[in-house]
DNA sequence: CATGCGGCGGAGAGCGCTCTCCGGCCTTCG
DNA sequence: CGAAGGCCGGAGAGCGCTCTCCGCCGCATG
């Protein structure tokens, strides 16, 4: 672990664009960083020097004066015990949500020269190991994405005054500023589609219920159903998987074999429900309509392509980054939530 | 910008804890780095200074002088323009083959306490940015997932004297470590496949050309079913995408609707090559078989289930950060690059 | 008993940067 | 014409850590 670099061309300095220049350490630093009023003339000469030594500022330098890393953490935390539908690590990844949140962010955080670190919380010692680390200060701030039911993770961060958002509302009240979607506003609208299509026998698989999405999303839908009339639609519970979906559109079909609509919580489990309905010979949208939620790359892999409820994802990460930024350059900060309003994309299946 | 955080409780520093332990500071970190023998009773009391202090590490002063930060870039060089097939920046991202990279580097970098920073250079603007980045010795090495056709930043890293492994071959050959598959010999699994069942009129959905990836499946494609006399196979080139794979697929069933057997050279595109043949009312695999590359979640996804070549991504990630981590503890180390085995995944679709 | 040597703790010099403080100069105003 | 004030560059003190060097002590060896 002691390995050094071998000392090869030694990285210039300020010192070293300083003496080039002939002007002192300070200068330059303020040239740099544009940080206070310098004489045109001399910031010329400080800029050539800058090339001509082919200078670039140390971060570990800067970061142990300004406690500033200019890096926040990415930081999914996820179930520890892998369930049925989702046995693997890299299932958590392979989830093009993953990469949807990312893209997002990156939208906000390039340009303002931030880094994001990767991190993953897949079990409660990681999450403390992952508390400790970011105490070290190398990291500004977190975003986090929380798919851990009861996750502890955003009580321990803010308990630990790092400056965090969260990717949807913390499934426990906690103050605590989050990014999150309309959902129970994005279900009504999946429910007065299927209404509006004449589908009367109407059904749901829902999220799991110990998710705040899951939870949010039955209850909306259940509401504007209640405001049509529906006072009771059925519902089977679903992981959020494609097989979960599968599994609760079979149960689904066996239970309530007249479904003629089905709202499903998210976009994977919609396409397992239309695997389902096919290979029973249902036709959608003409026998049993489908609605799903997310727009993911799902609903457009799937045939027919899945009317979905979109949720602005991106956007919704690059807001969590800019909120992120925001509460790092003012810790005392109100917290706050944006919340995104959902729209339904019409396409094949509903 | 010359925001400092607010005084609060200062983070405990190894002075306090020497200071608390009655030791030095020099033995303290001796003991927090397990550096040198220190005598077991002191190290105890070190150990409970550090525990009652609270004591973590400052990453940025130690990185200062040890020049190691513990971090290396995780890069994902991608395409200055959007094809029509992928317009969004979003797209690279929402790619599950993304977070399996994610998923694989994890699994060793983890254990070894190094943390990867994500980077994205979609630009020549970006990989000079990003360079320059780099350079700012606030990584340690880069793992390079380049699918960027002629991309320089494989050369500029090497060139700035970087510790850098790809993944998959360069697209120009370049002193460079890197992990891939036995493209080659994945295609030839699937010639054989296709063979063996009987298909005679054997047609292929190529990736795009300018891509490593792309020509070594066909001609390991080509190569394999010149070998069974089969002196031509007809193939038309898509993007990787799934509408790129539904427009190839249409253009093949046009000009060789006898086709039997279609090779697709991956999943994504397979998997639009299944929704055109359905469409048309084709059969799979009884009138079509199909053979896809990658056995990403596409796979799983799509009806039929695909059969297709599976390519070891997590695997294959693990061991570049097996070899990153190897080159940065000694960058004189010999380039080296690692070859995994493909396999078939018999499903349903051929 | 003198000498050598290995083991182990302490002292202190940086790593490269920022930022406060100071002082010189120029401008402005009484 | 003198004092006050503003502007701007330089000096220098750290930020928290590692690591080399030094010196002490205890033991083995001649």
């Amino acid at each position: 672990m002691t390995s050094s670099r071998p000392p090869g061309p030694r990285q210039p300095t300020l010192e070293d664009v300083a003496r080039s220049a002939g002007v002192s350490r300070a200068t330059v630093s303020r040239v740099v960083n544009g940080t206070r009023n310098v004489d045109p003339e001399i910031q010329r000469i400080v800029q050539e020097a800058v090339e001509a030594t082919g200078y670039v500022p140390n971060r570990a330098a800067r970061t142990l004066v300004t406690r500033r890393t200019d890096s926040i953490a990415l930081v999914f935390s996820v179930p520890a015990h892998r369930t049925r539908d989702d046995p693997f690590l890299g299932q958590v990844f392979s989830d093009p949500f993953f990469g949807r949140v990312v893209g997002g962010l990156l939208t906000v955080l390039r340009p303002r020269g931030v880094h994001p670190v990767l991190m993953l919380a897949d079990s409660e010692d990681a999450r403390h190991a992952l508390v400790a680390n970011l105490r070290q200060e190398h990291i500004d701030g977190v975003a986090l994405v929380s798919i851990a039911p009861g996750d502890s993770l955003p009580f321990l961060l803010t308990e630990a005054g790092l400056p965090t958002v969260l990717f949807a509302r913390p499934s426990t009240a906690i103050p605590i500023s989050y990014v999150d979607v309309a959902q129970q506003a994005g279900a009504k609208l999946a429910a007065e589609r299927l209404l509006a299509r004449g589908c009367r026998r109407i059904t749901t698989i829902a999220g799991p219920f110990d998710s705040p999405a899951g939870q949010d999303r039955l209850a909306g839908f259940r509401e504007a159903m209640a405001e049509h009339g529906h006072a009771y639609v059925p519902s089977v519970e679903g992981s959020f998987t494609q097989v979960g979906g599968e599994r609760a559109m079979r149960e689904l079909l066996e239970c309530h074999p007249d479904t003629d609509g089905v709202f499903v919580a998210n976009d994977l489990m919609a396409q397992g429900a239309l695997h389902v309905l096919r290979e029973q010979g249902r036709r959608v949208p003409e026998d049993v309509a489908v609605i799903g939620f997310d727009d993911s790359s799902a609903a457009q892999a799937s045939r027919p392509l899945l009317t979905t409820v979109r949720q602005p994802v991106e956007d919704m990460a690059a807001e969590m980054a800019r909120l992120l930024l925001a509460l790092i350059d003012d810790p005392s900060q109100d917290i706050r939530s944006v919340i995104f309003k959902t729209t339904l994309v019409e396409r094949e299946s509903a």
